[in-house]
DNA sequence: CTGTTTTCTTTTACAGTGTAAAAGAGTCGC
DNA sequence: GCGACTCTTTTACACTGTAAAAGAAAACAG
């Protein structure tokens, strides 16, 4: 429980350092979006404020549920997917939210390794899930194929984004070009596994699980 | 690079402290069962180990290269998996990888996570590849069907374990329900993500894939 | 204007981290 | 005995998250 500034009748007095909520975790994402996971401090992100790090904990309660603010702000732009999508089609409505949380991926390399293990359970995620079960409602889908079906389609769109970024990330070890020498099915394989097709592959195997849904739905 | 005990004649000697890169990742290993990924440290490996911290760090250059080593420990299960299985069936084959793989995300909960974001970077991950990759050949897969199969189902299979291994740490958590409450929607689907679903929850995903590629093959 | 309370921030401190560097021991071949 | 090599501990450093207390500044009450 974030011990939130209560507002008695104030609203802004203190513009000097210019700390807020929103201040610290956007500060927060850029910071972890340069330098990455690993090397993201309090300290550190008290250094770009111009604060020290203990300024920080007034305003959230750890280091852990500062993550998690993060984490909602990264899953803001995914709501307003739902949103956008056309009012009776879930299928279509799954397809773009798809799209827009691998898109996550591309933006925020760095950062998405946070989403991907510690998803959904915030209000803000709970927000957007109320949506996109309401809308599979509308479009005449049971509960228990939208349970179905959102699991297998969110479970592949997170792996597929965390595996593509742990390629990404290693593709400079110098080890990778060795062991390719010495498995050559492997090397034959991995020629199809480049960046280049990634796009394709990616719909490829959306499109499967959404097909599967279309003639559930049939 | 390990700067490994290069063995010149001798092979054992030094019998009471009893360390060994074996005897270290396995411990490893145990204390990220036991403890957690985030609680592991050098110096608590010391101590179970009944020695100083740094003397890990003969045996391995740095905590990433150790972590790596249990990385590769948890995936040799996995190898075996593929030679149990016919010699011209890939898709059987597939079938078996994919749930000995999400076992491995039941056996070891607490150190799933690892091999979930850094996989298949190490020789002994290489060496599964290569006979995975090997059967398909054997089988009339053509290189390209087979590496798009491989990463649309292994992405399904690294995000559905981790998945349910985030909801599973996270059942504990008061916040859940009674965000459930102001979310009707998401607690009706929930109903159906519940723990006893998901295997076949997994299984109906898993199949959908499979039938793709059986109809790729045909 | 004065004194008190509330809202923020810094200071200080502590127990823990990974690991570089050096020093210490035990064992080998000579 | 004497290096040389193999393994282990010691010491040290820079860094981490954050509890506790002290400090400062603004808001409010009189």
């Amino acid at each position: 429980m974030t011990k939130a500034p209560r507002k008695k009748v104030t609203q802004k007095r203190r513009e000097p350092t210019g700390l807020s909520h929103d201040a610290i975790r956007a500060a927060a994402l850029e910071l972890i979006d340069k330098d990455g996971l690993g090397a993201f401090s309090t300290r550190k992100l008290g250094r770009v404020l111009g604060c020290e790090a203990m300024a920080i904990y007034w305003y959230y309660e750890s280091k852990e549920a500062l993550l998690d603010a993060v984490i909602d702000n990264l899953m803001e732009g995914i709501a307003g997917v739902v949103n956008g999508s056309a009012r009776h089609d879930w299928i279509a409505a799954l397809r773009r939210v798809a799209h827009a949380y691998r898109q996550i991926a591309h933006d925020h390399p760095k950062a998405f390794p946070l989403l991907a293990t510690r998803r959904f359970a915030s209000a803000g995620s709970f927000a957007f899930l109320e949506q996109l079960f309401e809308l599979a409602h509308r479009a005449g889908v049971d509960d228990r194929t939208a349970a179905r079906f959102f699991r297998v389609v969110s479970s592949y769109c997170n792996g597929f984004a965390l595996n593509e970024l742990a390629t990404a990330q290693r593709s400079g070890e110098p080890s990778g070009a060795a062991l390719r020498k010495r498995f050559a099915r492997v090397a034959a394989v991995s020629a199809w596994l480049e960046p280049k097709y990634m796009d394709e592959i990616f719909s490829f195997g959306l499109e499967l699980q959404l097909d599967a849904l279309a003639r559930t739905m049939r």
